[in-house]
DNA sequence: GCAACTTTGTGCGTGCCTTCACAAGCGGCT
DNA sequence: AGCCGCTTGTGAAGGCACGCACAAAGTTGC
């Protein structure tokens, strides 16, 4: 589907070739363990030494990394270096992404606070709240500006990632502004919706609802082991282990 | 697959009618926004309304709703009140679940703080650190206990849910402990992939993961404004404004 | 230089998830 | 009482993702 073979349109356009965004996930998660591979002076990996140490089924990860092309060498495995390098080409690493946080309470403290990101080629450089008691102290090093400097600070920077960890109520006008501001990735944080125009890409991560699943999978055991249904009906799920979160879907019903 | 038709085994098994795992994090999304409805006043609200509020295809939403039974009313809509009672039921939320947080520092302080959990139906009732000056300290009421505790402690409270938040060395090793005080569900915070017996559920909440898919996004979006490869290749994906992370896989090489 | 071994890259079948589209069912209106 | 409009619940179809299994391709040993 969609082979450049002439035919169906007049203007044959270029294969798209895209990556499926279950596989991006992965190897986001294949890089890093690759880092750590590097740092033990491993020279070279196969997709079975990979595949076990990312808890993943080896020929997944192999076609995971044939989307990004055929950079492997039959009969040896993987150039650590070398995959390392593609993958950071592939997954739009070479340049550094600014990122501002906006809401520094509990959660946003902790976040500020993180190395992980900066390490990671995802540095924290805008901080911004409407508590006056926030407003102007510095957090590893980072002013917090007020939320009125959205618009401005993130088109100086050139901040092209928000994370909003703001209360549920404030986040949706956070997103507004942070959209007029230029920004097309949100990573959100306060357990709402957001209503965004289709060029920005939310991702939303929410505690409640993972414990929700995991509570789900606790009653479900409940009932394998006692043998019977507690409340009259039966619940079950056919894997387990798996780690699906979809909750999105084109959504229509936005703005659209 | 599965049916309970007569024919294939001797005893028919009760036909397991399980709820895809997808559906599952919806229908905790559908339950929080019910909640809020509720709280508004309303009393019933139509597939189409709720799915527009949780941003997905109301056909979906009819379709996640019907795997726990048949509880709307054609020409009408769903009755609110009820609709949370079946969900909570279904999702397991009749009984409560206590939640062990191992790690108490920058991270684990906004977690144990956050009053969501609680609220929810998951108080957290178990803190536990190594850090001297961590361990017999209060937070927000409740005492850190020194992991050591980890297996007596959890027994006592009757935890179900333990939730990691030490730096990655350490987490395999706090996540055996929970697995041998008969915690069967985790939520790990760690960049590491953890290895547990089969019967017990892991699920990662990987922060740089997330933003590395939207700085593949952010990539990407640059290709198509410049209509042009940046780098010699082209990276492209389907469609976006999904959120799927897979990133798991019936974990063979594991401990199986 | 050849044979045996190792590992990649992928074609293909299978099953899950999503979406469309519509019949069935329910309430309200006349 | 009967009709009409609205909404649910689901059959069917398509697409995506997963994993097996194997040919191709490279390496090592002799
Ligand atoms: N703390 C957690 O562990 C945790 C867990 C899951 C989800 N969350 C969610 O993350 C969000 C933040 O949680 P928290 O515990 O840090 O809350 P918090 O109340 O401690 O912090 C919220 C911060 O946002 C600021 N704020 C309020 N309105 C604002 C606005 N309009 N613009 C900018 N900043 C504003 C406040 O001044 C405060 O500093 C909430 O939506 C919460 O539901 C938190
Ligand atoms: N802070 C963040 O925003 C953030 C974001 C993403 C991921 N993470 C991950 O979450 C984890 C915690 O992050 P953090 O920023 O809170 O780190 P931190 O260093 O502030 O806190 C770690 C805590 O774990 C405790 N600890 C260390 N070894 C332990 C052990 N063996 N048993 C029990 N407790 C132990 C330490 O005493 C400390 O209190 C890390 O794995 C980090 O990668 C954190």
């Amino acid at each position: 589907m969609t082979l450049p073979q002439a035919g169906s349109d007049p203007v044959t356009v270029r294969a798209p070739r895209s990556i499926p965004e279950a596989s991006v996930a992965r190897l986001a998660v294949y890089l890093r363990m690759l880092g750590e591979l590097a740092e033990q002076g491993a020279d070279t990996v196969s997709s079975e030494e990979l595949a076990a140490a990312t808890g993943v089924n080896s020929a997944k990860l192999r076609k995971d990394l044939s989307y990004i092309g055929s950079y492997g060498i039959r009969g040896v495995g993987y150039s650590v270096s070398a995959l390392i390098h593609q993958l950071e080409r592939a997954l739009g690493l070479n340049h550094r992404q600014a990122v501002a946080l906006i809401g520094v309470g509990n959660l946003g403290h902790a976040l500020a606070g993180y190395g992980g990101f900066g390490g990671r080629g995802f540095p924290v450089t805008a901080l911004f709240d409407v508590d006056p008691d926030l407003v102007g102290i510095h957090i590893n090093g980072i002013l917090v500006d007020h939320v009125r400097d959205i618009p401005t600070t993130c088109r100086e920077r050139g901040i092209t990632i928000g994370m909003i960890a703001t209360p549920g109520p404030a986040a949706q006008g956070i997103c507004d502004a942070l959209v007029e501001a230029g920004v097309r990735c949100i990573l959100n944080f306060a357990p709402v919706v957001l209503q965004v125009p289709e060029e920005v890409e939310v991702r939303k991560v929410d505690l409640a609802v993972e414990l929700q699943i995991l509570a789900f999978h606790v009653a479900r055991k409940r009932l394998v082991v006692e043998g019977a249904e507690v409340d009259g009906e039966s619940l079950a799920v056919p894997d387990a282990q798996a780690n699906g979160h979809p909750v999105n879907g084109t959504s229509n019903g936005g703005i659209r």
